[in-house]
This record gives C-alpha cells, sequence and structure tokens, in this order.
DNA sequence: GGATTACAGGCAAAA
DNA sequence: CCTGTAATCC
C-alpha cells in the first residue's frame, strides 16, 4: 500500500533551498516562519505528500489543520493531484470540524447526543437573549452581544464559568449567565464554535486512553496560520502530541490579524519553547509580487517593534509604481475606481487587458462596499461581494433549516422559537410566553411542553407540534433530497415567499438549498468523516484487533463513512450530517460564482487571497487604522499587519485612495488620510491625483479651491506632512476649514481631563468635533470652538 | 391577542 | 443601513 520511493522524487523539483529543507524536515517539531506568497500551502502539501512517499507515515497518521474550509480543500486537492492518494484516511480539516469530527466519534464520552446541533454566531446570540430575558438580565447593563463576546472569550481561553475569576460584580454576573448558558445548551443537545474545541479538549485531556489513542495514531500534525491560534488550540495541539509526534508549525507572525477573537500571536514563541524546537525555516522568497509592492510592505511591516524578523524579496524587477489617489469624495473615489478598471480590463494591442476575476478592491470594514458596488453597477461592471451574509446564513435558509433541526432534535428550543411563528400561524408573544414559562416549570423542551397547553394558543401551538412530528414520521427512510423537498412544501416557507412580492430570490434560495443538499451527498468526501482506526508506531492501520495492541478496543475500524459512533458503529442521518455540514461551512456567497467579476472584500476575507490588480481604499485614519484600534499601540499594530496583509495580496499593480469627505452612519465625516502612507517609500509610490481636480457634481460647491488643491497636487511622491493640514478637510466654508489644527493621533492637554489623544476629528467651523481619548476620563466627544485644548 | 407598519438607535473584522 | 420595539389596526 506504499508507493516505492523514487531515486529522485520529482515532488523536489522547483523548490528553493528553503522549502526544500522545509519539506525534506526530520520527523521532530518544527516552526516554519512563512512570508507572504512564500509558497507556503505548496510546502505544507508537499510536505505530505513527501512523508507518504517515503513511507514515512501512512495516510491514516496525518493531520492537518486549517482555519477555513477553502484552505482545507485546497490542500486535499493539490495532494491528490501530486500523489494517488486516498485523503480520506486523513484528518486534513478546520480545527472546527476536525473536532466535530472527533466528538461524533466519541459523543457518549463527551456527553453529548450524537445528533447534537451546532450553534453558529446568529444562534449563539438569539439562544444567549433568550436566557437574559428568561432570568431578567438587565440588558442595558449586559447587552447580549457583550455577554456572547465575553463567553466566547472565556471559551477560547479554555476557561468553564467555574474557573474564571470574579473580579468585579459585573463579571460575577456574566459568570452566572455564562453558567446558566451552559446548562442551555447542554438540556437542548447544542454546542456552539467555542464548546466544539473546548469539550475536545477537556475529553482528549481527561480520558487517558483515548489521548494516548490518537497520539499514537497522529505521527505528523501540521498546523496552517499558526499565528491565529488562540490559547485553547494550542493547548489542544499539544494534547494531541505525543511522545512519537511531529508537529509543523506554519505561520507569519506579520500576518496575525484575529486577535480580536483570541488569536495569541505569542503560541509562536510558546511552540519554539515547549516543544523545544530545533528547527526553524524562514521562507522569504516571494514569488507573488513584483518589488515596488513588495518594498511598501516590508517598510510599512517595520513599524512595528514586537516582530520576529522577515524581509520578503523577489526575483523580480520593480513593476508598476504604487499608485495612490485622492478622492473628493467617497463617491468620487468609486468612480474613479471604476474608471481606473475599465482601462485595466481593456486590451491595449501589445498587452492584453486584465481579467476582472484578477481585479479585487478590498476595504477594512463591509460597510464601505455600498457606493462601490453602486458605481459597478451603474457602469455595467460584473462584481462579486465577498462577506455579509453567506448561503446558509440567509433568513430563509435559516428558517428551513430550523426545520430540518427539529426533525433531528426536538429540544432544539432556538430552532423551534425559530419557526413556531413562521409563516405567521397565529401564536405571538403571549402564547410563545405561556409556554415557555410552562416549559419551565416541568423542565421540559418548548416541543414538549407544548401538550399541556389548552385554549386557542394551545390549538395553534399543537398543530406547529404536529405538523413537525408527522414530517419526521414521513421523512424516515427518504433521501437527503425528499426530506428538504417535503419540509420546505409542508413548512409553508415556500408558499409564505410566493405571496411576498419580493420572495422571488429567497425562494431561489431555497430550491438552492435542495442542490446544496443533492451535492452533499454525490459529492467526494461526504464519507470522509471517518473516526479513528487503530494504527501502529509508523501510523499505519492495524490488521489485527486494536484490543491486542493495547489500544482502546472501543475505537472503531477505519475508513466508516459518516463519523460512526467510536463504540457502536451507529452512524450520524444523512439529515444530521447535512446540518453540520451547513453550520460548520456557511457557504460561499456564492453570488455569481464563476463568473468573471471584479472581487470586493473587506481585507480580512482577502487573506490567502492573490490577485493581478488590488485597491485598497478608505485608506482613511478612523476607517485604516480602524478608530477602535488606534488609541492602543497592540491596536495600531495590528491595523498594520492588516494593511501588510492587503498589500501583499497584489502581484501586478496596487492603488491605494483615500477620500476628503464620506458619508458615514447617515453623516458626512472629514477624515484626514491615513498615517500608514507616511510608512511607505516614497520611491515606490505615484501620486496620481489629477491636477485640477474638481469637487464632484453632487457637493453643492464650485472648485473654486483650485489653488488650494492645487497646492496639494503638487505634494505628488512626496506626502508633507504640513501640507496635509491644508488640504483636508475641504469644507465649503472655507474660512473656517482646519482652523484648530488638530491631527488625529496627537497628544493635546485639557484643563479638565488632563492630556489625551485625539482620535476623530469631525465637522467643520463652530460645529468640528474632536473624539479624543482621555487615559483618565476615558473617551470624550468635544466642540472645538468651546473646549480649550493645546497641543503637548 | 396577533399582524403590520413606523421609527429610533446602533454600527469592525469571522470559522 | 439593519434590527428591535412601539404604535396602530384587525
Amino acid at each position: 500500500m506504499f508507493p516505492e520511493v523514487a531515486a529522485e522524487p520529482p515532488l523536489l523539483q522547483n523548490l528553493n533551498p528553503e522549502q526544500r529543507a522545509a519539506v525534506t524536515l526530520p520527523n521532530e517539531h518544527a516552526l516554519i516562519l512563512a512570508g507572504a506568497g512564500s509558497g507556503k500551502t505548496r510546502v505544507l502539501t508537499t510536505r505530505i505528500a513527501w512523508l507518504l512517499q517515503n513511507g514515512q507515515v501512512s495516510p491514516g497518521g496525518v493531520m492537518a489543520v486549517t482555519f477555513t474550509n477553502k484552505a482545507a480543500k485546497e490542500m486535499m486537492t493539490r495532494l491528490t493531484a501530486m500523489l494517488p492518494v486516498n485523503v480520506r484516511g486523513m484528518w486534513i480539516g478546520t480545527f472546527h470540524g476536525l473536532c466535530n469530527r472527533f466528538l461524533r466519534a466519541h459523543y457518549k464520552l463527551a456527553n453529548l447526543p450524537q445528533s447534537f446541533q451546532i450553534l453558529d454566531t446568529q444562534d449563539q446570540l438569539s439562544a444567549i437573549k433568550r436566557l437574559m430575558k428568561q432570568f431578567n438580565v438587565d440588558d442595558e447593563r449586559f447587552p447580549a452581544k457583550q455577554t456572547q463576546w465575553f463567553i466566547a472569550g472565556c471559551k477560547e481561553d479554555g476557561l468553564r464559568p467555574n474557573m474564571v475569576e470574579a473580579r468585579d460584580e459585573e463579571t460575577r454576573k456574566k459568570i452566572e449567565i455564562y453558567q446558566l448558558y451552559e446548562e442551555q445548551c447542554q438540556r437542548e443537545g447544542v454546542v456552539d464554535f467555542g464548546e466544539l474545541m473546548l469539550r475536545s479538549f477537556e475529553l482528549l485531556r481527561d480520558n487517558d486512553p483515548i489521548r494516548e489513542h490518537y497520539q499514537r495514531r497522529f505521527r505528523h500534525i501540521l498546523i496552517d496560520e499558526f499565528q491565529d491560534t488562540n490559547k485553547l488550540q494550542y493547548a489542544w495541539i499539544k494534547q494531541l502530541a505525543g511522545p512519537g509526534s511531529s508537529v509543523l508549525a506554519v505561520g507569519d507572525d506579520d500576518q496575525s490579524i484575529y486577535a480580536f477573537r483570541g488569536a495569541r500571536v505569542g503560541n509562536m514563541a510558546d511552540f519554539v519553547r515547549e516543544f523545544n524546537v530545533q528547527h526553524q525555516i524562514k521562507l522569504e522568497q516571494n514569488y507573488r509580487s513584483y518589488s515596488n509592492i513588495l518594498d511598501s510592505a516590508n517598510e510599512l511591516i517595520s513599524h512595528n517593534s514586537k516582530r520576529l524578523g522577515k524581509n520578503l524579496r523577489t526575483d523580480q524587477g520593480p513593476g508598476e509604481p504604487v499608485r495612490v489617489y485622492e478622492a473628493t469624495s467617497d463617491f468620487a473615489e468609486a468612480q474613479w475606481m471604476v474608471d481606473e478598471m475599465r482601462q485595466l480590463v481593456r486590451d491595449h494591442g501589445t498587452e492584453p487587458g486584465f481579467a476582472r476575476k484578477e481585479i479585487a478592491v478590498l476595504y477594512r470594514s463591509n460597510a464601505q462596499s455600498r457606493v462601490i458596488e453602486t458605481a459597478l453597477f451603474n457602469a455595467g461592471v460584473p462584481y462579486r461581494v465577498y462577506g455579509g451574509l453567506r448561503f446558509f446564513e440567509r433568513a430563509e435558509i435559516k428558517h428551513a433549516l430550523a426545520y430540518l433541526r427539529l426533525l433531528e432534535n426536538p429540544r432544539d428550543d432556538t430552532s423551534f422559537l425559530r419557526v413556531v411563528n413562521f409563516p405567521p400561524r397565529g401564536i405571538g408573544a403571549r402564547s410563545i410566553e405561556q409556554l415557555q414559562d410552562a416549559a419551565r416549570a416541568m423542565g421540559a423542551s418548548l416541543h414538549d411542553a407544548v401538550s399541556t397547553m389548552s385554549g386557542k394558543a394551545g390549538a395553534n401551538l399543537g398543530a406547529f407540534v404536529a405538523k413537525i412530528d408527522v414530517l419526521r414520521e414521513q421523512t424516515q427512510g427518504q433521501t437527503l433530497r425528499e426530506i428538504i423537498e417535503l419540509v420546505l412544501d409542508h413548512s409553508g416557507l415556500i408558499e409564505h415567499y410566493k405571496a411576498d412580492r419580493e420572495g422571488a430570490d429567497r425562494i431561489e434560495n431555497l430550491e438552492e438549498l435542495v442542490n446544496a443538499a443533492e451535492s452533499f451527498v454525490t459529492q467526494e468526501g461526504f464519507g470522509r468523516d471517518a473516526v479513528a482506526l487503530p494504527v501502529d508506531e509508523l501510523g499505519r492501520p492495524l490488521t489485527q484487533s486494536p484490543a491486542s495492541q493495547g489500544l482502546d478496543p472501543n475505537l472503531p475500524p477505519a475508513g466508516e463513512p459518516l463519523a460512526p459512533d467510536a463504540d457502536t458503529g451507529e452512524t450520524l442521518s444523512p439529515l444530521a450530517a447535512f446540518l453540520t455540514h451547513a453550520a460548520l461551512e456557511s457557504g460561499d456567497n456564492q453570488a455569481q460564482a464563476g463568473q468573471d467579476a471584479v472581487q470586493l472584500m473587506t481585507v480580512h476575507s482577502a487573506k490567502g487571497l492573490e490577485f493581478d490588480c488590488v485597491f485598497i481604499t478608505g485608506m482613511e485614519e478612523g476607517l485604516f487604522p480602524h478608530e477602535n484600534s488606534m488609541s492602543d499601540y497592540e491596536g495600531l499594530e495590528e491595523e498594520r499587519r492588516l494593511m501588510y496583509v492587503a498589500i501583499t495580496r497584489a502581484r501586478k499593480r496596487l492603488y491605494l485612495s483615500h477620500s476628503q469627505t464620506r458619508l458615514l452612519h447617515g453623516q458626512t465625516r472629514y477624515n484626514l488620510k491615513s498615517r500608514f502612507f507616511e510608512e511607505l517609500p516614497e520611491a515606490a509610490l505615484k501620486w496620481i491625483t489629477p491636477k485640477h481636480q474638481g469637487f464632484g457634481s453632487g457637493f453643492g460647491f464650485a472648485p473654486n479651491s483650485v489653488a488650494k488643491n492645487d497646492r496639494y497636487t503638487r505634494t505628488s511622491g512626496g506626502f508633507n506632512q504640513d501640507l496635509t493640514r491644508f488640504a483636508s478637510p475641504p469644507v465649503p466654508a472655507q474660512k473656517t476649514a482646519p482652523a484648530h489644527g488638530l491631527r488625529s493621533g496627537m497628544q493635546v492637554f485639557h484643563n479638565k481631563f488632563g492630556e489625551g489623544t485625539v482620535l476623530t476629528l469631525e465637522g467643520s467651523g463652530d460645529d468640528a468635533r474632536a473624539q479624543i481619548n482621555f487615559p483618565r476620563h476615558g473617551v470624550k466627544w468635544l466642540a472645538l470652538s468651546v473646549a480649550k485644548l493645546t497641543p503637548v
């Protein structure tokens, strides 16, 4: 079953020395610092192929962990292209996907029902809201979002309620809610994302035979994007890594952009120390971008202090300069971009134009996409927006899934409440409250409590529950496709949206759900959720009984489809498997997939992607860097890394743009251009704002400020700090424009509040306001015509 | 009591 | 701009 080792494996051809060293590392722990565009995925997959080819490990002994489903799929695709290997035996997937697989196989030990359902972020929030209402928690003092943040944060740190320190009264209350939330989830047979991780970790930690079994099994553990791992994920890896395993961590500290969701860059240093890592390899050769782009990235990131140290280099020439554009408004910025794109796409005779899908527009926050979308739409340019609501997160899809989940698990109160009165069937808030009271009193689920209800409300509720129960009966033994079609039909969802004038899209999506299910069933890898297989020291599957090898006799044989239970071999129903899939892979944003369209996305979601041409828009103080991150040093460094990620997405052309004015939260804001401009190498940049740029027609004032603008335009290439002050804000009433002379980031002194940092500037003249962070008094908005501020 | 519409308040990034 | 609640009608 092992291919003979080739004399000179073609796998190693065309690898540079560092890459080759990484691929052929000895079987020990190692860290690879992989810069952007340095062929990281290639190294990872080639490493696995190399290990397999040399017979050092069998597929069953390999675990490769990623953060996104996309990365996992990419890895499997590339791997199968390299070697005729059955990827099904390997554990390749996201942290959450693998934890799910593990918990399904050992659900009894994990104290979960076999068909436990997974709450996504939305579901989790509504579960918390419901709980807080039930226990009369003041939602002014404890906003549900904040509570959700707290609970998720605790789990990311591996903390159960009893392990969290109650520093103050507020925290004590939050811990109490956390405790209640856990009980509620357990009662209802659901787990959230964090719980998937935490419970797998605890099972590994507390159950010696299980832990030792998996430690024996996984000879090679490879982790992608290691800089994004949180405390719990790191602890989980430590549990899995046994005496004979080799952990290969691949990461880039400069691309750590997920601190807000618990990522700890420090895990890289901890890994080196705690695993006694002897092999560290830096991949600094970049195969993606021209040097103007790379120099910009290198120079920018050099302004960060806490770095492991790494500098990207390329053999490609300088390429085009990085073009910088200053627009008068967000509207004008979008318009300029559309014009520029037209040029890029156009065939110039000697050189063919760029494909539209090779052009990406990146922005810091999702809200910025609207203006750009409008401009593209009006110009008739096809585009595709990532982010926002993904397929499985759309309301109509979630409704349909809620019905399906109730078939699988009637205790799922979150799903029950979502659809009990959708489509409307005469069950209002009052009836639901009564039902919740009854359920609480008898300690039962809402579903089971319905039988105690009487009167008209009881009749309506009874009819609903009966419908669910009948559907459950009817769908026994049916195919997934039939089940979903039946549910769509009998739930009344289709009918309801048919009556809605704007329901056509939703019906289309519901039909797409049937397709999604169909392709889930037929797709290769449907059964890839195989569970633990007993293995020998090299990770080869054992042919003898596992018990005779001293392994846990309860562990199942290899290759079973559909994640059979480790004990009984009982498999998950296709419906339950599909529901899991829906929760763990929120689905590509399938709008116009495959079409040659311009790509719009946040910088976060651009990570890992690359394009010929990249536009980074909204390069303004308060937006990028974002105002919520500007006040503290750590936050600012993360913003800088984010910018680093954005820049390194570009292969050939990079555009940076900022706008003097922007409509944000319904009002015009005057933002200064981003401080990041000053951290880029002048030689690599080219200022392309037209000299006599007038103000857009939508502004209601004439371009009478040409003199000023002209002066600004002359700063092309250089970024003279003093001049920027004259350039923005370009307010109609010019005499009052920049009278205060403040800049965000500036230190100022206030008679009452003391020293503080200017965060944001807004408005002009007598209305000018500044948001200032005073360490002693917090963040305040001050009217500049009133407040006495002196620069420090 | 429930359904529908009107309006106020919040608003970063995401598996 | 989207969500959650208040006001209104049935």
